[in-house]
RNA sequence: AGUCCUAUAGCUCAGUUGGUUAGAGCGCUACACUGAUAAUGUAGAGGUCCGCAGUUCAAAUCUGCGUGGGACUACCA
């Protein structure tokens, strides 16, 4: 059908050139046969796909001559058909142009389509709804026009840009390579001109004809020109006349205006002398934005060494929406390439969107938007941003749920402050100040050398995160640290360190350590939580004078110590944590009380290695589980029952296609199987018709149960804990539950921490021997100086204490 | 329509070069602790790793086609 001429179809006006050429079928692959009969009615005045195949094809643009001579569309610039178009002349081609009241029953659409059926030229009239783009103040449907504009001629700066970009590092990665990249692949020339009021106005003055033309490149530059334009009679005076040349100061660029109002009333005169009116359009004010890093500087007027020499105008690191792709990100990337041949900055995080909750876009209209000021009064600018970064990264949309910053407030600066302030409590009674010397790390304990290992491991892992701009993975390994480990474990074990007992060399060791964690904490958070972190830190240095007393912002960034970290330790620590946590799970499913001592646990030795580093931590997990011995269980002779698993990572590269098979026989084997296997360091099978050998490494061999205790099993860690509680056990057990009833005493009669008592217990036969031979441990715990077991005791001299279900009786605690 | 991001427990998120019991926090349930106490700890329940197909001995992970959510650019019968 290509070639074939029709008759046009609604016949009011002919294109003002090349009429002869219209009304043609042409071809076009943007048309599809899937949609409609496969052939449309194009117009190339309106549409950008339209006007490229049409000009392709030789079809004009439908347009005719106006009074004035200029080629002009069939619709005027306030969207009614000319006076060409007949019956329809004046009418607004959307009902949606009329003001309201004002527009007719039946839409221009809609008449046309009327008129083709009467013509009977119309074969089916359907409504079809355009996706059509509205304006996003008056949403009424944007009628796309034809306009004379200035370009950039930026696709012949495209192959610098491609070039330049891929020196920039991109958050993530793929908008710098994806999106960014694409839409430089896909450049068109950078259209400047915006038909606004406000902005700057485009600096090109030409002569009515177009011929001449003179682009204006400075303020000096236009009053000379002005100048030369008086001297010709175009102008009577110089608007800039009190503008001094080479005075760069604020009042002499306030002695005038340049906005468009002021300079629209400027004509030049050409080079032939004809007058020269300035262009009426403004320049996109992305144009502002990108040129900013420069213009700022008032370049190139001023500030010329320090941007061309010192490459000034080169941004370390920008952040924007990642709709900036063809707004900021661009703009900055072109003007820099296309004036400096240089990028206009080295790292780009482009930020996601802040959603609701349930993810959807915020909006007004919607009432799901949160008012950032309250948000910030009521959580605190530190907890809010803490929220942000550490919930998503930056360049993933956040779902913002204010919720979400009540837990951060909990968890994160919660524990925080909770562990300041049990060492403020402490330190303050003991009036440290971080006064004594260093005390060197290997005369430290095995668990202040485990956190300080811990702390510079994290100072290295958060160093590199941010490093790499990469916040969210600072911030949460920051609060694993503190939450797991420095308040979870270290301050949790160490408790008795802070308060028992005199002020020894290891207590000193506690409060240096803690002090030193929590500095390093605060400034390791202080980007984040930058209020936070300052009190933290200053509350701090202050008592003890040591860093910067002023602010944590001007103290200088910690330094990992590499010979502090003692991956060795990091791991053994771990196996006391998991060892204890499976004790206590034990024991929680037997419902002994932790505050019940048990005489021992065993746990299987897997290799040498692990057993040197299980002792190392013995006596923090004997501590923590409240029992009195561990046991190493070397293998003999069976006892163990063990299982054994195939390693599927060394075993699937050496027999991939048998692998089902080898995993079914290695399962199948028996307690003798896995022994022959271990005697042998491995074992040779014949599979599918195969020899299989298999070494150590190509299988898991745990325990799994110790017949006769009770057993608990998690990773390749067993730990049998014996329940049997003797009667000395029990009596221990009966003090400890003593010491308890006399610390909540203590607390309850509003006594200080360092409080001395006098203690009087009322004899029970169930407890008597019990407190007898705990006397010592009884009194030392709980600071009494003496403690009498009495026969009599009135109620109203004590407190009734119960111990179990059926055994209680009556104590006096009294301060001496 | 194209390009890009994204989908894992009720919620918010981890999950290394593909490797066999898929993790954490919150929430929920139960309990413990009581010299961090408006604090803390432990345990338990909870999963179609969005769907389908493919590659592979083996897929949350790689490929393709879809679906939902989001962003941009363009077009629009």
């Amino acid at each position: 059908m290509v070639g074939l001429e029709y008759e046009q179809l609604l016949p009011y006006a002919l294109p003002h050139e090349n009429a002869d050429k219209a009304f043609r079928v042409i071809p076009g692959d943007f048309v599809t046969t899937e949609d409609g009969t496969g052939i449309v009615h194009i117009a190339p005045t309106f549409g950008a796909d339209d006007a490229k195949v049409a000009k392709e094809a030789g079809v004009p643009p439908m347009l005719v001559l106006d009074e004035n001579g200029n080629a002009v569309p069939l619709v005027d610039l306030q969207g009614k058909f000319r006076p060409e178009m007949g019956e329809f002349a004046g009418k607004f081609v959307k009902n949606e142009y009329y003001n309201k009241g004002e527009e007719p029953e039946k839409s221009v659409d809609v008449e046309i389509a009327i008129k083709l059926k009467e013509e009977n030229k119309a074969f089916k009239v359907e409504k079809y709804e355009h996706s059509y783009p509205h304006c996003w103040r008056t949403d009424k449907p944007v009628l796309y026009y034809p306009l004379d504009s200035w370009f950039i001629k930026s696709t012949a700066a495209k192959d610098r840009m491609i070039a330049l970009n891929k020196t920039i590092n991109w958050k993530p990665e793929s908008t710098g390579t994806g999106r960014f990249g694409n839409w430089l692949e896909n450049l068109n020339d950078w259209n400047l001109s915006r038909s606004r009021y406000w902005g700057i106005p485009i600096p090109i003055w030409r002569t009515e004809d177009g011929a001449e033309a003179i682009c204006i490149s400075s303020v000096e530059q236009l009053k000379s020109e002005i100048e030369r334009a008086i001297a010709k009679g175009l102008m009577t005076k110089n608007p800039l006349a009190n503008f001094v040349v080479g005075d760069m100061s604020k009042a002499n660029y306030e002695k005038f205006d340049l906005h468009k109002n002021y300079v629209d009333e400027i004509t030049l005169v050409s080079a032939s002398g004809k007058p020269m009116k300035r262009e009426t359009d403004l320049i996109d004010v992305w144009f502002d934005s990108g040129s900013m890093p420069t213009a700022q500087l008032h370049y190139p007027f001023e500030n010329k060494e320090l941007i061309e020499k010192q490459k000034l105008g080169v941004a370390d690191f920008i952040a924007e929406g990642v709709d900036q792709t063809r707004g900021w990100f661009f703009t900055l990337h072109a003007i820099s390439t296309m004036v400096f041949d240089n990028i206009a900055y080295k790292n780009v995080v482009s930020n996601g969107l802040v959603l609701d909750k349930n993810g959807q876009k915020m909006s007004k209209r919607l009432g799901n938007a949160i008012d950032p000021f309250q948000t910030l009064d009521k959580y605190g600018p530190d907890a809010t941003r803490w929220y942000m970064i550490t919930n998503a990264q930056p360049w993933d949309n956040l779902k913002f749920d204010l919720e979400g910053i009540t837990e951060v407030q909990r968890k994160f600066f919660g524990t925080l402050y909770n562990t300041y302030g049990f060492f403020a409590l402490y330190a303050n009674l003991d009036g440290f100040k971080y006064a004594e010397e260093e005390i060197p790390l290997e005369k430290r304990p095995e668990i202040d050398r485990w956190i300080i290992s811990k702390l510079n491991s994290l100072i290295k892992e958060v160093d590199a995160a941010y490093e790499t701009y990469e916040p969210t993975k600072a911030g949460r390994a920051i609060q694993d640290f503190v939450n797991d480990h420095l308040s979870n474990w270290y301050v949790r074990l160490c408790r008795r360190r802070f308060w028992k007992g005199d002020y020894s060399e290891d207590k000193i060791a506690a409060y240096q350590t803690l002090y030193t964690c929590l500095e390093v904490v605060a400034q390791l958070s202080s980007p984040i939580a930058p209020f936070y972190a300052d009190l933290l830190y200053t509350d701090l240095s202050k008592i003890s004078g040591k860093g910067n007393t002023t602010s944590v912002h001007l103290s200088d960034f910690p330094l990992a110590n590499e010979k502090a970290i003692d991956l060795d330790l990091e791991q053994r620590m771990e196996i006391a944590q998991k060892v204890s946590s499976m004790v206590l799970s034990l024991r929680k499913k037997e419902q002994i009380k932790v505050r019940q001592p048990l005489q021992k646990i065993m746990v299987p030795i897997l290799d040498a290695t692990f057993k040197r580093q299980l002792q190392d931590v013995a006596d923090l997990v004997l501590s923590e589980v409240n029992v009195k011995e561990i046991q190493y269980l070397e293998d003999t002779a069976g006892v163990l029952v063990k299982s054994i698993k195939p390693n599927f990572k060394t075993l699937g590269p050496k027999y991939g296609k048998i692998m089902k098979q080898i995993a079914a026989v290695v399962t199948q084997f028996n307690q003798n199987d896995i022994q022959n296997f271990e005697k042998n360091s491995g074992a040779k099978l014949t599979v599918e018709g195969e020899e299989v050998v298999l070494d150590m490494n190509d299988v898991e061999i745990i325990t799994q149960d110790i017949p006769g205790w009770l057993v608990a099993t998690e990773g390749s860690i067993t730990v049998a804990l014996d329940i049997t509680i003797t009667q000395e056990l029990k009596e221990e057990g009966i003090a400890r539950e003593f010491i308890n009833r006399i610390q909540n005493l203590r607390k309850d009669s509003g006594f200080e921490v360092n409080d001395r008592i006098s203690l009087k217990i009322l004899q029970h036969s169930e407890i008597n021997e019990a407190i007898i031979k705990n006397k010592n441990y009884i009194c030392s715990e709980t600071l009494a100086t003496e403690l009498n077991l009495v026969e009599k005791l009135e109620q109203n001299n004590g407190v009734v204490v119960e111990l179990d279900e059926n055994v209680s009786t009556i104590m006096s605690v009294e301060k001496v």
